[in-house]
DNA sequence: CGGCTCGTTGACAGATCGGTCAATTCCCCG
DNA sequence: CGGGGAATTGACCGATCTGTCAACGAGCCG
């Protein structure tokens, strides 16, 4: 009962691939299918269309940034907040000696690109930058409950502000062509601005290695 | 011996609403011409190609956005890097009213596009880019030369920092649809978090309206 | 008037786009 | 062996893409 062929799952990985180097507008099917070794006749047969495909793509993407966030379990509180940014650093490292660039955020890459042209994705790229707040914010009010934010920090705007950081960071590294490295000291940097005054100090070791 | 024809114009202001509302990629030459009132034939007397039409709604753009820069000229350094986020906010506000919805940064949407497919597009986004965070970093510097950034914040480094808030910013608010006004906020809160303590009692009416 | 330049016109080309489809092959199960 | 659904094949479609081109029009100068 169980598949026969891998076909699809090549598909994906592929475009995942494809879309971060290149682009999602960029790629056309056939260049997909000669990269991932289907014929097009295949590609839709499991996919109705491109925009389909990118849903999956997305999916993709997601189903291992939570992977990262979840395995990133320390701790205390502000561990685990420099562990989700830690998390988003290393991944980019990680695309970085992939591909030899930055290649910026599947999801803020996407984003930018598809915003004003096709709403439905729109919205489900959407729906996973909202999901990836919604985790940084319950541990950012987990920081906030031991009082370690200076005063006047709302929990669930800085996980807003640092989403932001993410995606600005991402996005101004991917066109200066700017190392990966810089990123997560920078995270670090607005995570620190952001507490109180003497919490550095007894935090113990920010740096990622 | 002035130009008799106002055809190149057109056709700058009409791409340059065009890739805001839609995108680069997704406006072709037809379309183009199509709004701004020319031949396609036209088009080509002016521009060698697409990619270089892009290059002039850039500088178009940044032109705007030195022009909002320089006219928020206040006294205080404080009060000057307030300004310079305010014509930040107030430039998307506009736009908001303008289009209808936040339709992302102008330099941002491009590099986002580009960055992978057009290298020398790319670069003069990333130049552009690399001006703006210059001339934030000048008003950083006169705000710590004063002593009102926290202890441990470096100019140039906050200045990069605030450009990626604005393009994270702008880019999630666009993607997920909020409003203009939120991008102002948020960016206040970002420099409140790196002032020294009392500061901010001092520093008067942050309010942008 | 003739000639010159700037600007315009719109048909055209070649490539590529996303997507379709009928025919075929593969492989499990009886 | 044979039947049938899952999967594959590759030619084909119409639309659209950027870019080209030769002919034409409008105004200026001598």
């Amino acid at each position: 009962m169980g598949r026969t062929s891998d076909a699809r799952e090549r598909i994906v990985r592929t475009a995942a691939r494809l879309f971060l180097t290149r682009s999602y507008q960029a790629v056309g099917i056939d260049e997909l299918c000669g990269a991932a070794d289907v014929h097009k006749g295949s590609f839709y047969y499991y996919f109705p269309s491109k925009a389909h495909l990118a849903r999956v793509v997305v999916d993709h993407h997601a189903a291992a940034l939570w992977a990262r966030l979840d395995s990133a379990g320390t701790e205390t509180p502000l561990q685990q907040l420099r562990a989700v940014t830690d998390a988003v650093g290393a991944m980019h490292t990680d695309f970085e000696s992939r591909f030899g660039r930055v290649v910026g955020c599947a999801f803020g890459n996407l984003a930018a690109e598809v915003a004003t042209t096709d709403d439905s994705l729109r919205e489900h790229v959407a729906a996973v930058l909202a999901e990836w707040e919604r985790r940084i914010a319950i541990v950012c009010h987990r920081v906030a409950e031991e009082g370690l934010f200076r005063p006047g920090v709302d929990p669930e705007r800085f996980a807003h502000t640092l989403m932001a950081q993410f995606q600005g960071l991402i996005l101004l590294a991917k066109v200066s062509r700017s190392p990966a490295a810089d990123i997560s000291l920078a995270l670090h940097e607005v995570i620190a601005a952001n507490l109180r005054e003497g919490v550095l100090a007894r935090g113990g070791a920010a740096r990622s290695r």
